[in-house]
DNA sequence: CATGAATGAGTATTCATTCAT
DNA sequence: CATGAATGAATACTCATTCAT
């Protein structure tokens, strides 16, 4: 919640300082960040950065918003969709999103996906409030539906598969990222159907 | 690299400094952590400090390649008898050895790991210099082998799947840790199969 | 001084802004109160309150005499009937009004009398220039008038009795207010009297 | 509390710190007095001061401490006496302590006074915790007991004068510091014999 | 005349590291 | 070899004041 004086600034300057902020994020962690050292790259006085938010968690939070906000660009059409993809092909799907959310946006997947994984749950609360989404509680929904529909082996142990597939997608993430550095996306498609493969012939439901 | 002042001194006294370090570095991160309280925990002299390791950054490496060592004592019986065994049992038993590591060394577990997974790549460099253990590679090479004694698909993607094990092992621990906190090896045995039979049915080799 | 600007403001925003600065210096210290604070009580704009005042010294010094002004509404009338009263009537009257002024404009009272009895010397030249009052000099000159009319003892030491009685009217009020909080105009004047009768049995002329 | 480091500094340090501080906190309120200048003025590095002080609450209460210490070496003696003495007797003597102290230590009178008189309640508790001596209470109990010994009249407003008395201790100590600053020790005797003179023949018992 | 964004020096406090004893 | 005092650059944040619109 930045206030209206930044909400008002031209959108150069407001790109300039968010740019810096980002920087400095995906650099630092959120307390060895430095305001100082974001409004020297932005260019603008340190009073001015005051003016403009709450403090450091204030433009932490908006960024991190900006981030899920963005991602949910990427994943949108997919939720409208859902009822008619299989599991495995609206997972693909998210493996997809999820990656390429984080190929084209390196600095705020870093930040975001650093931030959940890594602060204290002391500083989480205060940067974030209650506000943290159990993203693993969405995949249990997912994989209880496909049981249902029989798509998928219900001897599974939901919650270990469902911890499972949440860390694959932040691991490919990072797969693509640090090793592939795929611009091309039939790679990524390449790839993600590699790992579902394995995926699916193992927890696929083989009935009857 | 500690230097030789802090090998020369009397066990009881290095065991109180390294548990000292030890606890902070689990509590903070590695730029948050405080050399002050590392020294007043361990009921040292600030000074001292300096005149045992070569700043912060040195007794965390220390620390780090302790946890490395331990870690590999939890696994060295296995190297010994890699031969004999399949891929499959063999890593069955390495992510059961990776589980009760981090189960016994919360701490120690917590720092690597974190450091690992959270710092950022220019302080990974400049604590860690270029030694980023290539755990990868080792998996690789068991994966290639298994392949070669037709244990395993020859058409999977090696280098990904290697970064996938690799992942599915930390991903594990922590879910062990965090949610689980089973005291009984026999859980860990059923959790770890379950897993092992996930991928196992997904990369297996099928032929004839 | 406050600027022309200032005076040709409709009457009913004059009063708002000096209503929040009255609030402001009588909770805060000359050196802790807050422009930014005013002007948002105020309901006016930073720069609008540059355009009226010469500073924060100047807004102070101007509440600082109204609140001289003020308090000389409540003695005007004595002053008119000086040469028909004594001394002491005279003086329990000045007491009783400056208890009723005290007790009647609760701010402006602390604000001036805090400020007079608690800056420092060289905030106070900085501030009120040297127009600091000679209250002393006013007491002085009835004391002497009261020794020529042969109503006090010519022995006194009439500065330091001057002093006394500045002191012992400021003292009153603080008692009042702090103490008393009495409503009833009746409990002030048996509280002056009380102090007068102290007062009057020491320093009144005995002679013959 | 300051800390050890400042109890083991060689004394020449130690008075170079307090004397900065001391001549801070009497140019400037507790809120507006600045470590930034102490520690310039004492020629100590910023971080320094913070190995021997808490901050800056920490060095004022030390200050604070070390006043009222030394106001009481100039009052002991009377209060190891004060059976013996007659109420007035006792009064000339405690009022010429006060005045004394506050001319031998002006800025420390002017630092503990100012405080005392000006400070908000909040930062007093802060600062002071419940410390506040009630020296109203302790003239309240003077009186009780010369009224018991007949020496003064028992019609008067106990609680009403005793406010009084403690007013004209302070009024005093200001009237010589700021108007006569008399170094001569007969002065400060002729002033107070004439004060006293005006409020004993006030309150004195006239009985039978 | 009203506005409010921009400024930058100011605040207290922390901390890894050095170095003289 | 042990000590712990000294350092000073670093941190987040505040606020009276200016000035262009």
């Amino acid at each position: 919640m930045p206030k209206d004086t930044f909400s008002n600034l031209p959108e150069e300057k407001k790109q300039r300082i968010l740019e810096a902020a980002i920087d400095e994020f995906a650099e630092y962690s959120f307390e060895t960040a430095s305001i100082t050292r974001i409004t020297e790259a932005a260019g603008i006085a340190k009073g001015s950065f005051y003016q403009y938010f709450d403090g450091k968690g204030d433009i932490f939070k908006h960024i991190f918003d900006i981030s899920g906000i963005r991602k949910m660009e990427y994943m949108r059409h997919l939720l409208r969709d859902m009822d008619s993809l299989t599991f495995f092909e609206l997972f693909r799907q998210l493996y997809i999103a999820g990656i390429k959310f984080a190929r084209d946006n390196p600095k705020l997947h870093a930040i975001a996906d650093g931030f959940v994984k890594n602060a204290s749950p002391a500083l989480k609360n205060e940067v974030l409030g209650k506000a943290i989404p159990k993203s693993n509680e969405f995949i249990e929904d997912l994989l209880t539906r496909g049981i249902g529909r029989k798509e998928i082996d219900p001897d599974i142990d939901v919650k270990l598969i469902a911890f499972i597939l949440t860390s694959l997608s932040i691991t490919l993430s990072e797969y693509f990222i640090r090793d592939v550095k795929a611009e091309d996306d039939m790679e990524i498609l390449v790839m993600v159907d590699k790992m579902l493969s394995m995926i699916e012939n193992g927890i696929k439901y083989k009935g009857e």
